[in-house]
DNA sequence: GGGGCTTGGTTCAAGTTTGAAACAAACCTA
DNA sequence: TAGGTTTGTTTCAAACTTGAACCAAGCCCC
């Protein structure tokens, strides 16, 4: 079949989309590299974990949760373990598995530059924003996030329709990434 | 003043951003370093000379309409350099800079890998959104841009309203991103 | 016409990401 | 219950990114 190029709207569209998350993701990461110390995936992190039922979860899930490789949040836990935001246990249930947690001082951290990093995520995002736009960018993410979800590469054509996972160490608390 | 939290829509719609541009960054680097053999960056790069005149742009202008660092550029144009993709001269009008060409060669790959990049484009985002949609993110996106737009951190609070640049060595050519 | 500031680009070290391989524990299943 | 497969996680080397220097070349202006 050939080419179905994009048009000229998907193509405005399209270049809008990668300056924009660009910048912004250059914004935030300026913004929590200064005042957290850590750039924005690794704040997500610990964001994620504070929800988390006992500020605790699964490197497997904590993966998915934050949409990262295996093996990018391993480093990135390391890192985290070094800093002392982080701590790592063996999981009870399953011996392969191990569970990343929040510690206190973690929690700390996450606390004292909520209020930052929530101000840089408004002034570039939300305050440009009509409470409509808010809508349809969620509608919009949340519908190319399902087409990709769980999308493994080497998933045969028409196979696994369902999603698996849950966690099996337990607890319960707060705090989000904005 | 005492922190704004995002409200509940606010904090669906950055949850849902933020899974959706790291999911689709993933699938598009991935079907790239696949059928390319390289990162969606580096395309892009090259893609942004096919479109300049004469296949042709100063380093900072490139870096500018790729919206990267010049740092990550240099990396990223040595090392299309090598692959034969993209060639440097010196500026004629200014004995600082230094002009990024695309070669026949990268123009080739460009031509030869641009139909799988687009499917890929199509069917991880526009096909699943409506032509309402489309234009939504448009402007979404080309309002958060225009908010980040040289932003350079250490601007003077009220400094630079205007903007600068236009490139100096010239030509005529064409085929885009996606 | 020689300082002093700005601009265009690169370099370097430290940090991060990638993907493939390695491992071990768990889960079949005959 | 042994053998084979799958699953959870880490490891390793190679590639990439970051930010702070650094080095020229242009600019300004007295």
């Amino acid at each position: 079949m050939t080419t179905r190029w994009l048009t000229p709207e998907e193509q405005r569209a399209w270049r809008a989309y990668i300056a924009a998350s660009h910048l912004l993701e250059d914004a935030i990461d300026r913004q929590l590299q200064q005042e957290a110390g850590m750039p924005h995936l690794y704040y997500s992190i610990l964001a994620n974990l504070s929800e988390a039922p006992g500020r605790s979860l699964r490197m497997t899930d904590l993966a998915e949760s934050t949409k990262i490789t295996r093996s990018r949040l391993t480093y990135a836990v390391t890192r985290l373990e070094k800093d002392g935001a982080v701590r790592r246990e063996d999981c009870p249930m399953d011996k392969r598995g191990s569970v990343a947690i929040l510690t206190d001082e973690g929690m700390a951290l996450l606390e004292r530059t909520a209020p930052g990093h929530v101000g840089t995520v408004r002034t570039t995002l939300f305050d440009k924003l009509t409470p409509e736009q808010v809508g349809q960018l969620e509608e919009i993410c949340t519908v190319i996030a399902r087409g990709l979800e769980g999308d493994d590469p080497q998933a045969a054509p028409d196979d696994v329709p369902w999603r698996r996972r849950s966690s099996p160490c337990a607890g319960g608390s707060a705090t989000a990434d904005a």
